[in-house]
RNA sequence: GCCGGUGUGGUGGAAUUGGUAGACGCAGCGGACUCAAAAUCCGCCGGGGGAAACCCUGUGAGGGUUCGAGUCCCUCCACCGGCACCA
């Protein structure tokens, strides 16, 4: 093999006499890449004898700044896993699409004045050309685009469904408000009081809006997680989101004869209700004031008008101080024991959560205690155990606690005496035991031009009427100005020609919705639609639903748990309970990559050598040098790992690394540069040691000679270690040490010289990472001749474990614990044997001088353990 | 405050889940090749002691269990992520 290449198309450089050799990795993937889009080698059928396996990673939003490192490591994983996939014989859907609908295409086409839809395939093209780049084997006949009329067909039909089923509904209520989006967000999209997209303040507004009952299913996404393979840290979030609690709602009456209903987790503290708190939205004041019942009227309404101006962020800011006012005129009855106790408004009480309105337990409760003591209200003790209420409040559900002061409870622990007061309370009928959950409906409609048009007309005379279904896609109109209203209205609230229509139910004239939904909308059921991408009658066929669900593997970002990932299991059940879909659930595994890291460019450490001394010579010293920089760029100077940003200029674009060293380079350091679950930092640096890697793979197939289809009898242990570490690791997501495995296993050709059956193996097992020098070197050592396809197309190696293990074993031998020798034993010795070995040992038997053996252990492979006592 | 995670060389990270800590890279140092450089190849590379064989020490801190602890238990510290007046 030396000298001679079939190939006359990668040269060797010959620069005065000395060789560089180089693998051409441009030429080499252009090549590959190109036939695997002729011969679609990664296209599937639905259906056939092998076994399915449906891999999905989140499609991405086709930004204008194009693909970024931090999308490179979860679809390389992913590529990884379907490419083993192909080989271990399963049938792989392996799908691409893009989820085009959004505020910052929309943004970029009021600024620069081209059609959102131009923009959209603009970003797709760019980002379709660099998914090619890397080399991912997605199957591009199924590619699925948001946008595109034919898919949110179906999107605007599950929205009619949900509106048949009574899981859409119009309701008028203050909603998150984004000052500089101009439009309304869910929950779930607001950060700290902002807007989680652009940062800018959150506040509340009265507007009438299209809702998802996502509420109703809020049990079944906490009880079908039990039976789902997710990563823990994704079920605990998303149960701490729904929020469930369980409890009671208690029925007090007002002096004025009202029905005041709280809700409490703690029905068993009842008898240290001391006050009660309404939130200042609460319906009753209204009335009362209405009624002239409060005499401290311009005070409550004062109160109300405060809270309802804040913002999330000033009421969250705020929150360290209670506020509130007492109502005058009217009390409350506790109706365990018939007393009167003080009303208060306060916003520490939400409209939003319960019933609005709570008994307040201050000896029990920290919050409750904090506000009771800056209004002087009284605090009794109903569960003993804990130090003095009057000093802090005591809140120990568990069995520490003792009621006292509570009539028939008295005696009983925290947890029997729930179930008792709770009875007691339905026997009497004022009070039942109630679950309630912190998540809210979802808030489904935006103000704003690129979205799908909600399909629903409103007629004076009819009311909301839903589009009839053979009238989708309702598409979206042309429009001269994507600019939201200041008003609040969406933008295509002003095309009257497509507002103005006729009610579906009457026949006279009607408005259609203006407002748009959210850009969760078209993801949320996106992998249904890659299973049969093509079909105009259906969101999919029955066939394909069948034998594709549900997703056996799906990958993305932590920062979906509680969006997308929970929205998608909703619709998901949603479209299982109408017998659209096969599966309560639509995922059976989902991991979660770590986000890609940068250097901060302005960290000490990150300095080179040279910057580092001239500073320290500048500065007086390390700590000189470190305070200069802090003092020039802040705190942040102190964090050596920071997220990529513009600002930093440390943000790597792929096609810079595609362009100087390759994309399998590129795929390789990608999967290497750290745990794939943690976030990890990109290191320039440090990819080349990866295109090293490659380097030497290259040489060794081309510039070695290699005889024997077997095995080598020096490499073997170490091929069939490495089979199994790789396998084993591909599943477990722990790429990185799967290439040093391969690395480890290059070393050792490097040493020993490597057959071409040991060449086979490295090619098939680096194959996924690395897949287009792979099928160069599979087609230069004349493998793809042999078996007439390529190294994608091949089973995957087995391996035999007995054959992992060397013939001898070298293991440590311990004496009290610490390793005192090495000894080579063979593999299958027994214990004795190896016992004796260990103390056949010179060094041991210079140990064990003057000394009894009374016990030892032996790990098989490891070590052996020797304790010794001396002699009587 | 609550929930989750992490802490290992100059550096990114390994460690078969209780079994020889630092695999595999990067950086650095030494050598070979070269007029020279780059590339490549070989070697060294936690700290301390020793001429050496070796010895001591070492996984955020302190205790404990064990023949044996980075890994398990208790106490504490630091950092990161999520939630946050949810009654």
């Amino acid at each position: 093999m030396t000298g001679e290449r079939p190939d006359p198309g990668r040269p060797r450089i010959f620069l005065e006499s000395v060789i560089i050799v180089n693998y051409q990795f441009t030429a080499i993937e252009k090549k590959w890449q190109q036939r695997w889009r002729e011969e679609k080698t990664f296209s599937c059928e639905t259906g056939g004898s092998k076994p399915k396996f449906y891999g999905l990673v989140e499609f991405p939003y086709p930004s204008g700044a194009g693909l970024h490192v931090g999308h490179a490591r979860p679809y390389t994983a992913m590529d990884v896993v379907a490419r083993k996939k192909r080989m271990d014989g399963y049938n792989v859907l392996f799908p691409i699409g893009f989820d085009a609908f959004g505020l910052p295409t929309e943004n970029y086409a009021i600024k620069n004045h081209i059609h959102p839809a131009k923009v959209t395939h603009d970003n797709i093209e760019n980002f379709s050309r660099q998914l090619h780049m890397l080399g991912y084997s997605f199957d591009w006949d199924r590619v699925v685009n948001t946008t595109d009329p034919s898919y949110y067909k179906w999107t605007q039909w599950i929205f009619l469904q949900m509106y048949k089923h009574g899981l859409a509904y119009k309701a008028t209520m203050p909603v998150n408000w984004c000052t500089s989006c101009k439009c309304v967000l869910a929950n779930e999209e607001v950060v700290e009081g902002v807007c989680e997209r652009c940062g800018s303040p959150v506040i509340r507004k009265e507007k009438s809006q299209w809702m998802l009952k996502i509420t109703a299913y809020a049990q079944r996404l906490i009880d079908d997680l039990d039976e789902l393979d997710f990563i823990e840290r994704v079920k605990i979030q998303q149960r701490n989101w729904i929020g469930r609690s369980t409890g009671a709602e208690v029925t007090f009456k007002a002096t004025t004869g009202d029905d005041i209903v709280v809700f409490t987790t703690r029905p068993d503290t009842l008898f240290g209700a001391t006050y009660m708190v309404l939130s200042p939205e609460h319906a009753l004041l209204k009335k009362w004031l209405e009624a002239g019942l409060l005499k401290n009227a311009g005070e409550v309404t004062a109160y109300q008008a405060a809270a309802a101006s804040k913002s999330d962020l000033e009421r969250t800011e705020l929150n360290k101080e209670k506020t509130g006012v007492c109502l005058d005129g009217v009390k409350g009855v506790n109706p365990v024991n018939g007393k009167e106790i003080p009303i208060f408004i306060s916003d520490y009480v939400l409209a939003s959560y319960g019933t609005g309105a709570i008994m307040a337990v201050p000896a029990h409760d920290d919050r409750d205690w904090e506000f009771a003591k800056k209004f002087g209200c009284d605090i009794v003790e109903v569960v003993s155990g804990g130090e003095d209420v009057q000093k802090a409040a005591f809140t120990a559900k568990d069995e520490t606690g003792i009621l006292v002061n509570s009539e028939f409870l008295n005696g009983l622990t925290v947890k029997d005496a729930i179930p008792v007061i709770t009875q007691w309370l339905e026997e009497k009928g004022i009070g039942k035991a109630k679950v309630n959950y912190k998540l809210r409906d979802w808030v489904f409609s935006r103000q704003r031009y690129w979205g799908e048009p909600i399909p629903m007309v409103w007629c004076d005379k009819c009311g909301w009427q839903p589009l009839p279904e053979d009238q989708l896609p309702l598409l979206l109109p042309e429009v001269d100005s994507y600019e939201p209203t200041d008003d609040g209205e969406s933008p295509l609230s002003k095309m009257t020609d497509w507002v103005n229509t006729t009610c579906p139910c009457c026949g006279g004239p009607a408005r259609r919705e203006t407002d748009t939904m959210p850009q969760w909308a078209g993801s949320s059921w996106y992998f249904l639609r890659y299973m049969d991408p093509h079909n105009d009658k259906a969101l999919a066929s029955k066939e394909a639903l069948q034998y594709w669900s549900p997703v056996d593997w799906y990958n993305g970002g932590m920062e979906h748990t509680t969006l997308h990932l929970l929205y998608s299991r909703f619709w998901h059940k949603f479209l299982y309970d109408i017998g659209v879909v096969p599966t309560k659930e639509p995922y059976q595994k989902r991991t979660s990559h770590g986000m890609i890291l940068g250097l901060n460019p302005h960290s000490f450490v990150n300095l080179s050598e040279a910057e580092q001394k001239e500073l320290m010579e500048e500065h007086g010293g390390e700590e000189g040098a470190k305070q200069f920089l802090r003092e020039k760029y802040g705190e942040m100077a102190d964090h050596p790992i920071v997220k990529m940003s513009k600002s930093l200029g440390n943000v790597v674009n792929p096609d810079d690394v595609i362009r100087e060293f390759g994309a399998d380079t590129m795929r390789v350091y990608t999967m290497f540069l750290g745990d794939f679950e943690k976030a990890a930092p990109w290191q320039t640096n440090a990819v080349k040691g990866c295109k090293r890697f490659l380097d030497r793979v290259w040489n060794l197939a081309t510039e070695q000679a290699h005889s024997g289809e077997e095995y080598s009898p020096a490499n073997e242990a170490a091929v069939h270690k490495a089979i199994k570490k790789v396998s084993e690791d591909i599943e477990a997501m722990k790429f990185n040490t799967a290439i040093a495995a391969l690395m480890a296993l290059v070393n050792d050709f490097y040493a020993n010289g490597a057959s071409r059956g040991d060449m086979k193996a490295l090619l098939l097992l680096l194959s996924p990472f690395a897949p287009h020098i792979c099928e160069e070197l599979w087609e230069i050592m004349g493998f793809a001749a042999e078996t007439g396809s390529m190294a994608c197309q091949q089973g995957w190696p087995e391996y035999d474990e007995s054959k992992t293990v060397a013939a001898t074993v070298q293991m440590a031998v311990q004496v009290g614990g610490k390793v005192k020798a090495n000894i080579v034993v063979p593999a299958e010795a027994s214990d004795q044997e190896i016992v004796d070995a260990a103390l056949a040992e010179p060094k041991i038997v210079k140990l064990a001088d003057g000394m009894t053996l009374v016990k030892s252990v032996v790990v098989k492979g490891r070590l052996v353990s020797l304790i010794f006592k001396p002699k009587a």
